[in-house]
Order: C-alpha cells, then sequence, then structure tokens
DNA sequence: TTAGGGTTACGT
DNA sequence: ACGTAACCCTAA
C-alpha cells in the first residue's frame, strides 16, 4: 500500500530469503499491508509485492515477485505477531510450488516448532525464532525431494500457522489451499486490465497488469468467470466482497461488450 | 493457453 | 445446509 520502509536485519537473512522488519503500523492494522507493497532491501534492491491474504490471529501473507528474480524464490509468507501495532514481522520465503520443495519448506517448520513460535506471536520474543540458524541450511543445495502427481493438499505452511499442533490450540481453521480473497483493488486492476484488452487475454493481462501477483492468468479468468457471475443481472444472495458501484458497472457494460466464454473458432 | 466443468474452502 | 468464490483438471 503506502510503501512501508522496511529494513533488514541481516545480508544473510537477506539471502535466504528469510528476514526481520520493522515495520510501521497504522492504527486500523493489519489490513493495511492489503495490496501493494514497496520496500527496499538492505542491498538496495527495490521490492515490490501484493499482499493478498491475510487472517487473523496469526497474519500470513503471500506475497509474489521475490526478486532476485533468478534466485528461483517467486514468493513468500510474511507471519507477524497478532495485535501488535508495531509488529515486527517475520518475512518467511518460500518457494512458489511448495509442493515440489516440501523438504525445504519442512526444514523451516523444522526449525520454527523448535523456536518458540508461540512465544514470539505473544510478542516475547525479540528476536527472530530462527535466528541465525537458516545461515546454516544451504538452499540451493538441495535437490527438491518430492516427485510424482500428488493430490492436492494445503501448504505446510498453513497447516502449521493455522492448524498445527504447535499452534493449533487456539487457531480454529486452516486458510485456504492458495491465495485467498480477490481484495477489491485486484478487482479493479482486472477490470481494467479487461476493458484494455477485452476478454480471454488472460496471459497477456498477467504479464501487464498482475506481472508481480500471486495471480496466474487461469486465476483471473477464473475471477472473471466469478465477477460475471456475480453481477451480470444476475442475483446472487449475497457477495462476500461488496464493490463501489460505478466498478461494477464497468463490469456490466463489459460482460455485455465482450461475450463470455468468447467465442471458440474452429 | 483458454474455456469450461469439477472440486474444495469458507461465508451466511 | 447451502451458496459463493477460489482453485484444479484437461481437451482442444
Amino acid at each position: 500500500m503506502e510503501q512501508a520502509e522496511i529494513k533488514f536485519c541481516s545480508p544473510e537473512m537477506e539471502q535466504t530469503g528469510l528476514f526481520w522488519a520493522p515495520v510501521q503500523q497504522e492504527e486500523q492494522g493489519l489490513d493495511d499491508l492489503f495490496g501493494d507493497l514497496q520496500f527496499t532491501l538492505a542491498s538496495g534492491t527495490a521490492c515490490e509485492l501484493q499482499v493478498t491474504r491475510i487472517a487473523t490471529a496469526v497474519s500470513i501473507f503471500r506475497c509474489s515477485a521475490w526478486p532476485p528474480a533468478e534466485s528461483g524464490w517467486k514468493s513468500f509468507q510474511l507471519v507477524s505477531p497478532a495485535n501488535s501495532s508495531t509488529a515486527e514481522m517475520c518475512f518467511i520465503a518460500m518457494m512458489e510450488n511448495y509442493r515440489e520443495r516440501d523438504d525445504d519448506a519442512l526444514f523451516v517448520l523444522q526449525l520454527l516448532e523448535e523456536a518458540d513460535l508461540d512465544e514470539w506471536l505473544s510478542g516475547g520474543l525479540h528476536q527472530s525464532p530462527l535466528g541465525d540458524t537458516m545461515s546454516n541450511h544451504k538452499m540451493e543445495g538441495k535437490k527438491s525431494g518430492r516427485r510424482g502427481t500428488r493430490k492436492r493438499r494445503i501448504s505446510p505452511w498453513d497447516t502449521f500457522v493455522f492448524g498445527g499442533t504447535t499452534l493449533g490450540r487456539n487457531r480454529e481453521y486452516i486458510t485456504r489451499k492458495n491465495n485467498s480473497r480477490w481484495t477489491a483493488k485486484e478487482v479493479k486492476l482486472l477490470v481494467q486490465g479487461v476493458s484494455k484488452f477485452g476478454v480471454g487475454r488472460w496471459s497477456m493481462l498477467k504479464e501487464k497488469y498482475f506481472k508481480t501477483s500471486v495471480r496466474t492468468s487461469v486465476n483471473l479468468k477464473d475471477k472473471w468467470r466469478n465477477l460475471l457471475r456475480a453481477y451480470k443481472e444476475n442475483v446472487q444472495k449475497y457477495t462476500l466482497l461488496d464493490l463501489e458501484p460505478p466498478l461494477v458497472e464497468q463490469i456490466r457494460r463489459l460482460a455485455a461488450k465482450h461475450p463470455y466464454p468468447k467465442q471458440r473458432h474452429s
């Protein structure tokens, strides 16, 4: 959102994609962090992320566009203590395809388990539960362990934070398997994109409007479909996200202009 | 890569 | 319970 200034504690952590960062909190709470977040790494690299998911108790932010692009890290999660007004936040980098890198994920989870995350979350600790343990861990050396198809599953991160035994005690739900709900801001962007490129050019839309977003082109397509279902003169009983009327109008106009599904030629 | 049906998580 | 929205699967 409003360019939060974030400094990193140590270069090592920056390397592994795991670090602490003091973040200025508005009184509104963590919701303010929804949307685009820009900051600068200690190295000077500018970053831009999009925060797409926040949950209560522990806040999880799934972000994208982890730089450097070559590192293979594409997204990360951010865990912050509940109810802290100047939250110290721990960014935990993770792969876009955590499914392929369970070893890594589980390794970190193990570290977190050993550290007293509960205590950290309650505000008791003032340094990373991971300490510098991470510097011993060579991420790049790891070959991903899992192969083969696998049924969908909840991210181990989610399970740990919300459903795992360590923290499960007072967390009553598990997050959605992926990115959670679209924000009004994202929807606006999508609508803007559709109005520019028309319906059906999802990968281009992704490229131009959602380059750094967690949303995939398929997500964009699905979201558009949902928007139509929700607003196309159609009476849904309710919507989970209220959009500004002008935006809804725009959606309706676009829906009329570009029939969807688009005619498949054959 | 897209369209569209199917599945799952979560809100009401 | 049931509806909505996010995600998955896959033919073409």
